[in-house]
DNA sequence: CATTGTGAACTCATTCACAGCG
DNA sequence: CGCTGTGAATGAGTTCACAATG
């Protein structure tokens, strides 16, 4: 029954792996499933996933496993994905385009609410099925009004801290981070960053050494 | 004059960074770096940074700092990103087509060079200003006829494994995965997997427990 | 003498191993 | 008996602290 001894942050991504899977094992049918076959599947270790587990609660049963369905509702509870969720967009390039449009987001209740941007030849435009973006100075009073919760930034690089400071003084205490550069937010902001050159950097250095260059 | 005595992965992540923060430094003027202004920079410990670069050589001089345009090309070599990658596209959405138009991947030398969908309505459509859309029927000879060395996965989860398998046979050794589905690939062959929704999840653990809840 | 480079200390994360229990 | 839950052991990564040095 640990409660709060300082979790891993791999904890949480992994137990959003195990979410999916266990999205996928009740769809196959599946009623029960071990730790073991659940770290099979996620290629961890079966320890570790009752330690990922452990640190929230005792959800399992002795001798039998886990429940599928309900332990689906307990991680959808940890993670605070039993809910939905507003996003405001800000900047509407070609990748803002692709998440707007990105299935995945509305079937997990993630939904853009609003879009923004600063360039005039843009605002007023209609954006996927159901946005017209709108001007970035308007951020504030659109946030408030739609009751925005997270600030998608997909601008270049310089507007990245602007909006930023912007998206926190709406009230918006989550930003999930598109840009190249890292922003800085005040106490009580939360941020993830999403970085392609990083990755790709990454990519580049492993394969350098598997090819044993 | 550290070798090969095992490289935390976050270590290449760092370096990816102070990469970046070094182009920033040469276009501002800067000569010389000392680790600690780094470490400001990047919001490390001055430490790390000198123990990250210690296990590629000492690019130092004592009491003095980093040369900033040296140490840049030392991060360039160890990243093997002094050079140009050619990348394969694989599924044409709307990621693919931002992915395909983003400016930061020719700047930093990673250029696509083919693009491809299996959907006949796609095939032959131009992409950007230099591709044109082909059969991934095609994946493998293009690759080897462009000298195809990353791919990149943009389809539908239900897709990615058997383009990841053919991506493998087309003698391509890594791999940028977008799709929601972990691929499974042989032995040498190098993934990276970005996941928007697993970053979300993340953002809405942490803001839970930022306001408390 | 300011700053690097690095062994040692420490902190954080994973895995083991088994007691506890349905 | 089988599988969970967890303290203890191990392993990985970070930070400290200082000797080495241009």
């Amino acid at each position: 029954m640990g409660k709060q001894p300082k979790i891993p942050k791999a904890t949480i991504k992994r137990l959003s792996l195990y979410y999916r899977r266990l999205e996928l094992l009740e769809f196959d049918g599946y009623r029960m499933v071990s730790s073991e076959k659940m770290a099979w599947l996620c290629q961890v270790n079966p320890a570790q996933v009752r330690k990922d587990l452990g640190y929230f609660g005792e959800f399992g049963v002795r001798g039998v496993g886990y429940d599928v369905r309900e332990l689906m509702d307990q991680v959808k509870r940890i993670l605070a994905v039993n809910r939905t969720w507003n996003m405001g967009l800000v900047g509407i390039g070609h990748l803002g385009t692709a998440l707007v449009n990105h299935q995945n987001f509305p079937a997990r209740g993630f939904t853009f609410v609003a879009a923004f941007d600063s360039d005039p030849q843009k605002i007023g435009r209609p954006l996927g099925s159901k946005l017209r973006i709108r001007d970035s100075r308007e951020l504030e009073e659109v946030a408030r009004e739609k009751d925005i919760r997270i600030g998608v930034i997909a601008t270049p690089r310089a507007e990245a801290q602007p909006v930023a400071d912007r998206l926190s003084t709406a009230g918006i205490h989550a930003i999930l981070n598109f840009s190249r550069n890292r922003i800085s937010v005040p106490e009580g902001c939360v941020v993830e960053n999403i970085d392609f050159t990083i990755r790709l950097d990454i990519l580049t250095y492993r394969l350098k050494e598997a090819l044993g260059m």
